[in-house]
RNA sequence: GUGGUUGUAGCUCAGCUGGUUAGAGUGCCUGAUUGUGGUUCAGGAGGUCGCCGGUUCGAACCCGGUCUUCCACCCCA
């Protein structure tokens, strides 16, 4: 082989270990989405372009894989286009498929398609990867695993409470303790742009917001005020910049901002419902904490915006995301339909985990024990007890050559199996097994009934 | 997409202001030890120095390009 081969920039393999923890995670959020009532469904890894493009916002349409057109995609290429060296234009004639770039925007498709299927309130979980073209980064990746949550067809902020419950209660099934939920909701940035008078910079206004915790309040104020945002209406908003204490503290600030505006109101009176219900019923682990600079997915977000951070003691993005988006689906001709949903970052808290060595130990056993094989009488009478003991559903396995004993034992100890089972012509003829247990050292013979009750 | 950074044995990394045959640890193979592994000892294999080109008598080292890694921005799980 002239070159080693390779994998794309920001794609990685997956060693049996690695496969067993992501695996481990997976099992877990499924197992909570189900308790929580929530069905599965998949949809295929590439959409038709029009389907994602132009509903994450331009830097969106930047990420999204696009998939050239089979055949002589030339012939019906945009000729202007290219001439022009138009690229956007001429990508859409010559790319009519794309890489699925998140799961809510092809669920919102789901839903409109199968509406009259559908049984709504509808829960669905989906857990598959994305694809985005982005610059890899340490917890960042161009092919990655999103597990989501989503209810459609109800207002009720109790979906809300519910999801804050369910992130608690995968963190903790994870025992990953002390992530905080950080909750805000579109309307009370809403009601920040509309006491300033300045509705049509929202966007700008919460971007920069947003930075607050990266670049620092005069950070924040230089990037306003270069967005076109007047000194005065800074003065208006100052007190979102000391906001600190609890929850509640930080909702009777909010009140004294918003005071004037009906929409900033109404988050506020939608967050203390939240709070309300979370402090009735108080979560296992997770700590939920108000930050109004939280500002993601306002391309479509309308109410609630939640953002998961790792404990403070692991430096990474942030492991979950999600919200309340009343019109969805309303891009694909289905009105009124609201929808809420969370998403947990796989490969993220992969690493998170990882850092903290929060992996069980049973996560990497695999086979259990392995017959050593002396030659062919000893493998026959082995394997005759390998079958045995998978009938009884345990995972056994026979060294398929007689190598030497030194060779085998290793072969044991390097993939962790934590029995050995050692059977000549002496243990042949007394009808048992000797099984050795690879930590302890301690060996024992046994009958094939008795085998198959210790390793049980 | 912008700026920076990294790449040497399977893995982790040395390698002087460019100088002859590129090293260590660990892992691997063999033996001490032909039915008892993890320890120890001895021996051995393994590298087009990411790739392509340039400068030079001479390049792992300097220059350009490219791929990759990580970081900052943008954005985001």
């Amino acid at each position: 082989m002239a070159q080693k081969p390779s994998i794309p920039k920001g794609t990685r393999d997956f060693s049996p270990i690695e496969v067993a923890k992501r695996s481990y995670i997976i099992n877990t959020i499924k197992f909570q989405f189900v308790k929580f009532g929530f069905q599965p469904i998949e949809t295929p890894s590439f959409e038709n372009s029009d389907t994602l493009m132009g509903k994450y916002g331009e830097e969106g349409d930047r990420l999204i894989f696009k998939i050239l057109n089979s055949g002589d995609f030339l012939a019906k290429a945009d000729k202007d286009a290219y001439k022009n060296e138009d690229s956007l234009k001429l990508t859409s004639s010559i790319s009519e498929k794309a890489l699925r770039y998140d799961l809510t925007v092809p669920f919102a498709r789901y839903v409109v398609q199968h509406q009259n299927e559908l049984e709504f309130p509808f829960k669905r979980y989906q857990i598959q990867p994305v694809w985005r073209a982005d610059r890899p980064q340490k917890g960042r990746f161009r092919e990655f695993f999103q597990c989501d949550a989503d209810v459609v067809g109800s207002d009720s902020l109790w979906q809300e409470v519910e999801f804050v419950q369910l992130y608690d209660t995968v963190f903790t099934a994870l025992q990953l303790e002390g992530v905080t939920i950080k909750i805000n909701n579109r309307k009370i940035l809403s009601g920040f742009a509309e006491v300033i008078g300045e509705q049509d910079k929202l966007i700008d206004f919460t971007v920069a917001l947003d930075k607050l915790d990266k670049i620092g309040e005069q950070g924040v104020k230089d990037e306003m005020l270069q967005k076109g945002i007047s000194e005065e209406a800074l003065k208006k908003i100052q007190p979102i910049f000391g906001m600190k204490g609890t929850f509640n503290d930080k909702i009777a600030i909010l009140h004294t901002i918003l005071e004037t505006s009906e929409i900033g109101k109404k988050g506020i009176e939608e967050l203390q419902f939240i709070q309300k219900a979370i402090s009735e019923m108080p979560l296992k682990t997770a700590v939920l904490d108000l930050d109004v600079t939280l500002a993601r997915g306002l391309n479509y977000y309308t109410g609630a915006i939640f953002e998961v951070a790792a404990p403070n003691t692991v430096k990474m993005g942030s492991i979950g995301g999600g919200g309340r988006y009343d019109d969805l689906t309303g891009i694909f001709g289905l009105k009124n339909m609201s929808g809420v949903g969370i998403s947990f970052g796989l490969d993220r808290i992969y690493l998170v985990l990882e850092e903290l060595d929060l992996f069980p130990t049973t996560v990497s056993a695999a086979t259990k024990v392995l017959v050593i094989n002396f030659g062919e009488d000893e493998a026959m009478y082995g394997l005759k007890a390998v079958q045995k003991l998978r009938e009884a559903g345990i995972a056994a396995e026979l060294y398929p050559d007689a190598a030497k004993m030194k060779k085998q034992m290793n072969h044991a100890n390097k993939r962790n199996i934590p029995f050995v089972i050692l059977a000549g012509a002496e243990e042949i003829k007394a009808e048992v097994y000797g099984l050795k247990n690879m930590v302890s050292g301690n060996q024992e013979k046994l009958s094939l009934e008795d085998l198959i009750d210790t390793l049980k």
